[in-house]
DNA sequence: GTCTATATTATGATAGAC
DNA sequence: GTCTATCATAATATAGAC
């Protein structure tokens, strides 16, 4: 891994090794932490007893709090896009309506699973200041260009609804997303856990009702909802 | 105001009306604080800074920290409460489908006056804690519950989007919403203010499309996206 | 009722032993 | 590289003058 090549069966991980594990599970604590607290309310300690690391374990592996965030930033976006640029790669076959489906689709499962980046966003989002640009212009940009571009080609195409691109770029984020933000309070409201796959899968599906209607593409079933 | 009748006009004003301009302006501050930075992210200073009084005002008034969030979360929700339900009174005599559609427009336009609403619920619902067990039972089931039981009724009557009611409530909110939560990333990444009166509007007629097609109740028109 | 001053605890970052 | 101990600052809350 280090281009060293040597084997390390059983015998006692070597000092890069250890370094690299500590800096990783700092890195799991921070991106949880940040994301249900925000970059304020997030301490270094509550983020160094969840990674049941020392404090001082902290600043060692990134110089300061702000040094953190951003490598959790980079750490979730970068999750994002693997998965969403993977995703895209199995579907360069399909054509442009099932593609877009289908990316629609696994956006809402990746949110299911990693409710961290949303919360994230949402964290900075409400308030100015030098993260949120740093944020916005390093990874979200790209993101938001890419979704609108995707919705006009949509309306242009016939399908999907009509609305600004980056109306439907929030409305999209927010109606796949908030349910799995806001994982808590759904499951004080109705008692479960919003990341059960049936419900999941559930909400799959309405989302890309809501969206670009029920119908499979290609099938042309009426919705049931309309009149 | 507290049953004395006395008038007030150019004399200096008494104690209890300096007090209750006092509790005012921390409550508006703590509004906007509490909503951007979260709970443990808010400061006292912060607030007592903004709302332009001494840092001890802000235990003399409200005691704690949390009992001043508390504050906080019931002059929102009331906020909420007095317009939507002053909107419904407004409604009262017509349809079902006019009735909700026009609900769910109010609700757009109440978050894009009041953004700190959302952010509030989004701030509290991201981790279990006792204020997030208390903000539930004591302000969004209600709604909840009443939103829910509303999206059943259009489900039955052949009008919104087909999915479970838990799911569509936060597709709607979490749609409706979201821009307005995140104005700030949105201003960066459009170079527009998501409150000018026209975007507005537009989100509006978008979300309304979406949930419940575009077409006015009672015309017959072809929703222009879908095949 | 509001202020200044302060007690007490918590926070981010550092020092130095191992 | 990791830990314990500690510094300097900032936090919530209180005391007491006016």
């Amino acid at each position: 891994m280090n281009g060293h090549g040597e084997d390390d069966g059983a015998a006692p991980r070597r000092p890069q090794q250890r370094s690299q594990a500590t800096r990783d599970r700092l890195l799991g604590a921070a991106v949880e932490i940040f994301a249900e607290r925000g970059f304020e309310g997030a301490t270094t300690r509550a983020i160094a007893r969840r990674a049941g690391v020392a404090l001082a374990a902290l600043p060692y592996h990134y110089k300061t709090k702000e040094a953190l965030w951003r490598a959790a930033a980079d750490r979730l976006f970068a999750r994002y896009r693997e998965r969403m640029m993977r995703r895209l790669r199995e579907l360069r076959d399909e054509d442009e309506v099932t593609r877009t489906r289908q990316l629609l689709r696994e956006f809402v499962l990746f949110s299911a699973e990693n409710p961290e980046v949303h919360r994230f966003i949402l964290q900075e989002g409400t308030h100015r200041s030098e993260r949120l640009a740093w944020l916005v212009e390093t990874h979200i940009r790209p993101i938001f260009r890419y979704v609108t571009r995707s919705v006009e080609r949509a309306q242009h195409l016939g399908f999907g609804r009509t609305g600004r691109p980056e109306h439907l770029y929030y409305m999209m984020f927010g109606a796949a997303a908030t349910v799995y933000s806001l994982g808590p309070e759904f499951e004080l409201l109705t008692g479960e856990n919003a990341t059960r796959p049936d419900l999941v899968e559930a909400h799959v599906e309405s989302v890309l009702d809501v969206f670009y209607g029920s119908a499979a593409p290609g099938a042309d079933a009426q919705e049931p909802g309309e009149r």
